[in-house]
Order: structure tokens, then sequence, then C-alpha cells
DNA sequence: TTGTCGGCCGATCGCCGACAA
DNA sequence: TTGTCGGCGATCGGCCGACAA
């Protein structure tokens, strides 16, 4: 996945590490959150933290959920010895050297699915801030105005989407394509999706964000 | 899976030897057949065949497609070393002893499935045969004759079809319910149905089999 | 006897403006 | 500005008899 994009999706409140930077690596840290957790030798996870240097980076996409995460690898500064890490979306390692290297080279928008959007007949609300600054720009003198976008994913995947301006009062919609896409990503309310436009080659790209959901949410729907 | 279930899901056509009869083992044509092509020591791997005692036998169908198989655990007869050996249905080992034990109390018919079974809109046509030895008798005097039939599949899972006698000329159909099994178990024509009646329990069946695909077959329908 | 077709009816999908938050 | 609703037209699924193989 391109790391621009990466980012995108993953939102300002994730920090990935660059090549090279120290970090503490905290082994209990990673145990909990992994769902397979690593084998460690006794050695390593005996110790609270380790101060290590980052070996490499890969950005990643879940194939089946469009999650995005890193495979960060590490190696620890006192000793030779070499470990693959995973590394969940969402956390980071605590950073000892951090370095920002934002080119803005895409600018992004993110908005929370309402029940509307998820469930009822196909359509999304675009927010008049999206439409502007994301989306090409309508022919405001049609009636209606309107346009058909094609969307990447981060698989690389193109969909299109109905972009129309209409209603009393007017405002910006998603219909044809849309449905589709919800049901393909398997979105529900609260979920998010990320809008993205390269600033130099006006490509469109389009991320999820899944909420995180609470036990209490996760009742019923059994398939 | 009940045995008798599973004999009539394969076919006569497939034979497997009971327990504690003697077999020849190939094991050539077994790392030939399987998908996973079965790890063998030298030593077994380079005789053409191998008499076999058959230590256990268990009647298995895959959870995604219903396609029955069975697990044969053999034991070599001059050797004490212990095989797990999986047989695709549809093959045998070359039975040494061989003693059929039907005591026929389940009676089954089979049916190739026409395109306007597969396709069209959700119907099946039920052949006069199908309708009159393995189905509960229609009150003919209704007009028209109709009733609910609950099937069980290998997994246990129970299916209801609207089993009618109508149109002219009269023929029996399975409308209702119909649909959702042909989707659920991805049918397509040219796959089989078989349906199979209990004689003491008058309990109905219904299994699957899927038709052999050349490569020909196997273009376009991607996913 | 049974495979395929066109007709037709009802359910669902999804686009729409109205309206209110 | 935008979330939700009811209306409604188009599409689709699926039940039907006709007809022919």
């Amino acid at each position: 996945v391109d790391p621009t994009i990466w980012k995108a999706c993953a939102g300002t409140s994730v920090q990935i590490p660059t090549v090279d930077s120290r970090v503490y690596y905290f082994p209990q840290g990673h145990a909990e959150q992994s769902s397979s957790p690593p084998l460690l030798s006794p050695l390593v996870s005996s110790q609270p933290f380790i101060l290590c240097r980052i070996l490499a980076v890969r950005f990643l996409a879940n194939t089946e959920t469009d999650e995005v995460f890193a495979k960060i690898r590490l190696v620890p500064i006192d000793r030779s010895r070499d470990l693959h890490v995973l590394q969940p979306s969402g956390t980071k390692p605590n950073c000892v050297g951090d370095e920002d290297d934002d080119d803005e080279e895409v600018v992004s928008f993110a908005k929370i699915l309402t029940p509307s959007d998820a469930n009822n007949g196909g359509g999304f609300s675009v927010p008049r801030f999206c439409a502007d600054s994301i989306f090409p720009p309508l022919n405001y003198a049609a009636e209606p105005p309107v346009q058909t976008l094609s969307i990447r994913d981060v698989h690389g995947m193109v969909w299109e989407f109905r972009h129309i301006y209409r209603g009393t009062p007017r405002r910006h919609l998603l219909t044809t394509g849309w449905s589709k896409f919800v049901n393909h990503k398997k979105l529900i309310a609260g979920d998010s999706v990320v809008f993205m436009r390269n600033r130099r080659t006006g490509e469109l790209f389009v991320g999820v964000r899944r909420a995180v959901r609470s036990n209490a949410d996760c009742g019923g729907r059994g398939d």
C-alpha cells in the first residue's frame, strides 16, 4: 500500500516511526494486543522494555477488512538477535526519535457513517466540505449537477459512485454504486469512510475504518 | 455423518472397506490425488503398494461443499508403523476382503440439475419416480396437492421445501425454499442432488454431488 | 413425463424531495 | 447544512400454466 494513502486511512492518531529511528519495544504490550501472541525467548519477555532500532517498515492492508496495519522489523540495540514484530494499527512503539515527514501531497476527509448512510435506501450524504475539497467540482449550470466518480481502494480496486447535488435544500449525495460498496465492505453505522485526493494527479482514493466495537455492540447478527 | 446417509450421498460407485479388512495402500496414488500430499518416509513411498489392515473408518463431509469423504486409518501388516490416510471420495483402495453390508434401510434418488433447476425462477422439477418413492404421498384430493417437506442435509441442517403437484400436464415441483438451497450450496447445472428416505423412520435427507468440472468449464465467474 | 419459456404479481431496492434538527 | 422519513417507480425473484421434446 502506498505510504501516503496508508497514513490517510490510519488517521493522524497513528504515528509510525521511520527506519533507523530508535524505539522501545514492550513485549508485554505486544503479547496482549496481538491475536497470535509472538514467540519470544524468556530472556526477551522477562524484560519490561527493550531499546531497538527499526530495520524496516511495511505498510499493509487486511485483504478482507481493508484495515491498515504495519509490519515493523526491529533489532535490539545491545544485542544482535533479530525479531519479527507485528504492529497493530492504532498503536505505536514509544518513539525515541520522532520525525514528521508530512509532505501533504494527499488531502483527505473522514466521515462516520450515520444509520441513513449505512442502512437506508443506498445513499450517502456527502458533507459539503468533503465535496468541495476532495471531489472534482461539479458543473453547477447543469440540472441537476451530477458526475460519476471512479475511486480506488487500498487494494487498487476501482469503485464507481454517482455524485449528485440535489434536493431542497440542495446537498451532495452519493447514490448509485454506494450501496454495493457498503455491502462489499460490510460497513455499518459507526464505521468511517475516508475520501482522499492526490493533489498532484487528482486521483481519488477511498479507505475504511472500522468502529471499535464494545462487547455490547456484538450481540445478534450471527451468520 | 451417519454411514448409511454417507453411502447414499457418495453413490454406489464408491465402496469403503470395513474395519479389520485388508487392503493394498498405494503411496503413489495417494500422493497424486491428495491436495496436500502425505508425508511419508522414503521406506514407504519407495514401495509400489503395501498390504495394510484397516484400523478405523470415519465418514465425514466437507463443511463448505457438502462433499463426502472418508478418513481411513491403516496399519501395515508386516510392520507396526502407524499411518493417517485421507481417502478422497470416489476412489478406494483395492480391497482384498470386501464385505457388502447393505441393509437398504435408506432408499435414495439422485438427479442431475438442469439449467432450469439451477438458474431459472427458483423451481425444481421433481421426477415422478422420486416423488412417488421418496417423498411422503400428497393428498391428491386437494386442489392443488401440496405439502411442506423438512429435509436434513449431511450437517443435520434442516431445509424446508414446498412440494406441489400442478401445471398442465401435472408434474411434481419444489418451489418455495428451493432457490435458497441452491444459492447456499452454490449448485449449478450439472451438479446433482440426492434425496433419501429412511424406510423405518420416514425421515428425509438431502445430499449434494458436485459435477466433475473439466478445465474448460472453469472459465469466468471469479469472485 | 419433464425441460424451457413468457406472463405476471408481489417484494425489494434505491432515487427522490420534504422537513426538521 | 445534513439526518431521517415516506413516496414511488424500476427492477428482480419467483410462482404459474403453456407447450413441445
